[in-house]
DNA sequence: GCCAACGTTGGC
DNA sequence: GCCAACGTTGGC
């Protein structure tokens, strides 16, 4: 099992309407960028990933957890981009922040602090376990 | 709102 | 195949 992160700026697509929709889920769609596409490639069904919300919040707001492997983006015609399916699985007890995550030690390698534009990452086992102690959940 | 970092495009 | 120009993202 592999962990991820899911970043998406609020007034885009945000956590409230990831929960909204339920077990049913959502296609992570929008993303036009290789490496990002590749990491969707990869995801398995079951992997796990934090919900990151850019912009003006900047903190892990939830976990969520991937539903269907790579298929093709349905907001678009061009057949390069594919997207994966993932539903909200719970919210995090305390969200944590970027400055948060920034000022702990064990997490400055996380992709999140040294690529801050990549829109979906990985996480290791560590990181996940690490974070999800900060955010006050169990797994 | 600015700007650094990064990715993509297109001319050569 | 290189690289300058341009567009976009996201932290500050």
């Amino acid at each position: 099992m592999q962990y991820w992160l899911f970043k998406s700026e609020t007034t885009t697509w945000s956590w409230d309407q990831q929960v909204a929709k339920g077990d049913a889920g959502e296609e992570w769609d929008g993303v036009r960028n290789y490496q990002a596409r590749n990491f969707m490639r990869e995801m398995k069904v079951g992997d796990r990933g934090f919900f990151y919300h850019s912009q003006k919040e900047r903190a892990i707001v939830g976990i969520v957890e991937v539903i269907a492997e790579a298929h093709p983006d349905s907001t678009t015609d061009d057949d390069r981009w594919e997207c994966v399916d993932i539903k909200a699985v719970k919210p995090v007890k305390t969200p944590v922040t970027l400055d948060d995550i920034k000022a702990e030690p064990r997490l400055s390698e996380m992709v999140l602090v040294r690529n801050s534009r990549l829109s979906v990452q990985p996480v290791t086992a560590e990181e996940w376990r690490i974070v999800c102690e900060m955010a006050g959940v169990s797994d």
